[in-house]
DNA sequence: CGACAACATGACGCCCTGTCATTCTTTGTA
DNA sequence: TACAAAGAATGACAGGGCGTCATGTTGTCG
């Protein structure tokens, strides 16, 4: 008998625990196979051997795993945000670390997500903002917040250069994702001088 | 008995296109009414009286009903972005053309979905690509690489620019519309000048 | 061990979906 | 005008997913 128990190690928390996660793990996988739109609760909670019932003890509907999914995913970035800050001497420094670790990051989780899906389906993108995503937007205009406070960067509206700024790395990062071979390191390039000089500054292609 | 008759104006013809009308008419306000993911067909076909079958010899789905709202949507904005390639005499020009015509357009599409809603409400953000929108897309891609080939632009990543440039236009465009009161000017004066010239040329806060 | 609380279960009523036989309307023809 | 054939509208209906709830099961604690 072991007087260094796990902390929360009842029967009764270890199960909830795992239940969920097989929820979740179990909706990641029919949400990639069959599409968001066309999974149903009872395609996610037949996967993991629950009943139909149980699933509403976890969560309250479809939508709400699907938010519970991708709020991880955000809550899981949000550090190596901060990360990124932590160790940056400079604006631009900041900005490269960050879009770099956003296509890193993109394309690991890409293997997670991705399946082999009938082609030329068409899936309708949903996006939705969770709670942690709204965190990491706030965090990237604090970030240039405070580099403008400091003159790391010029005296501009912080709310608007957030939103482009991750505009530009979703968009840039998705197309990234369907050329091959990804190259986050390119896309970080194409991105990072785009955002801090412009279509002058962009790479040039070969002739 | 006129000999001039509208090309199309069969009754049958007339009640068709009516119908198909006052489906898509009544799709918008109950899209913008319950939200995309809470309305049904019968929401929509209840509002124009006609028979739920009825529905279905127009649109195969509600997803279809909403795919030609935003298809059309799209449709009505390309003659816009083609008229300001055709008028613009430099890729600058056409850049802060294209963006300021976008704006407006949003700003006046805006108003016709906005319908006040449950405040605090969660709406998960609904956003897919047309056959139409494909071909915005295309038609910007296409103007870059245009520019290019004259030497009005850098030769550069036109497939990522593009990307990167509908990803401003639509993420800044969104918060301009959050803000009151709308400018459009102002918005479409953060864009292009964080295209052109990054984040250096960005326009200065008052102090 | 007993009693309680927490959780799992799956049948059930509700509502939406998409179809289809039927009915009504329009069109072309004599 | 009369009539037949094609086109479109209708709403009843079967199928199925949703969320609930009474019931059964299992962990917890005195």
């Amino acid at each position: 008998m072991s007087h260094v128990a796990v902390l929360t190690s009842g029967k009764r928390e270890q199960t909830k625990v795992a239940n969920r996660r097989a929820i979740l793990d179990a909706a990641r996988e029919v949400f990639a196979e069959l599409g968001y739109e066309v999974a149903t609760v009872r395609d996610i909670i037949r996967r993991t051997g629950l009943a139909s019932g149980t699933f509403y003890n976890y969560f309250r509907s479809r939508e709400e795993v699907f938010e519970a999914l991708a709020d991880d995913g955000a809550a899981r970035f949000r550090p190596i945000l901060r990360a990124c800050w932590d160790t940056s001497d400079s604006f631009d420094g900041y900005l490269r670390a960050a879009i770099q670790a956003y296509f890193d990051f993109l394309a690991d989780e890409h293997q997670t997500w991705q399946v082999m899906r009938p082609a030329g389906e068409k899936q309708p993108h949903m996006r939705i903002q969770t709670p942690e995503m709204e965190r990491v937007f706030e965090e990237v205009r604090d970030a240039f917040s405070k580099a403008i406070e400091h003159g790391g960067a010029p005296r501009v509206d912080a709310d608007y250069l957030a939103a482009a700024c991750i505009a530009v790395a979703r968009q840039v990062g998705d197309k990234m994702l369907e050329r091959r071979p990804i190259d986050t390191v390119a896309a970080t390039d194409f991105a990072t001088r785009l955002i801090l000089g412009g279509l002058p500054a962009l790479p040039r292609l070969a002739t």
